[in-house]
DNA sequence: TTGCTGACTTGGC
DNA sequence: AGCCAAGCCAGCA
């Protein structure tokens, strides 16, 4: 395989640790699994995996750095802003995140 | 090979 | 806060 394999790996092996109520951006996935400039990379890879592996990787708790979700393509529509409030994550005014206290870095 | 596209990021207004 | 432009890397026509 290419060195997607190893990309893929790293990068499902991080966001499988996001604890619960918490979130990471796309750069910062990227960043831990050691591919910085790989954001985009890694929402194309969860695309593909939403919906097989969506019981043991939580795709929902990765946005990107403003602090909203990405996923007006998907179709899902607020799919994910469901889930997350599920686990108790607010919302701001504007429609934004807390990042500065639900982002969550390497444990 | 070139060129466009994308679940992104950052900097400037 | 919101919009725009440039940079970024892989995949695909």
């Amino acid at each position: 395989m290419k060195l997607e394999a190893d990309f893929r790996d790293k990068v499902l092996a991080i966001v499988a640790q996001i604890p619960y109520g918490r979130v990471a951006t796309y750069g910062s996935v990227a960043l831990m699994s050691g591919y910085p400039r790989r954001a985009r990379h890694v929402g194309h890879l969860l695309r593909g995996i939403s919906e097989a592996t969506a019981d043991v990787i939580p795709w929902q708790r990765v946005v990107n750095s403003s602090g909203k979700l990405s996923t007006y393509k998907i179709g899902t529509g607020d799919l994910q802003k469901t889930l997350l409030e599920a686990e108790g994550i607010t919302f701001t005014k504007t429609g934004g995140l807390k990042l500065k206290q639900l982002e969550w870095w390497l444990e």
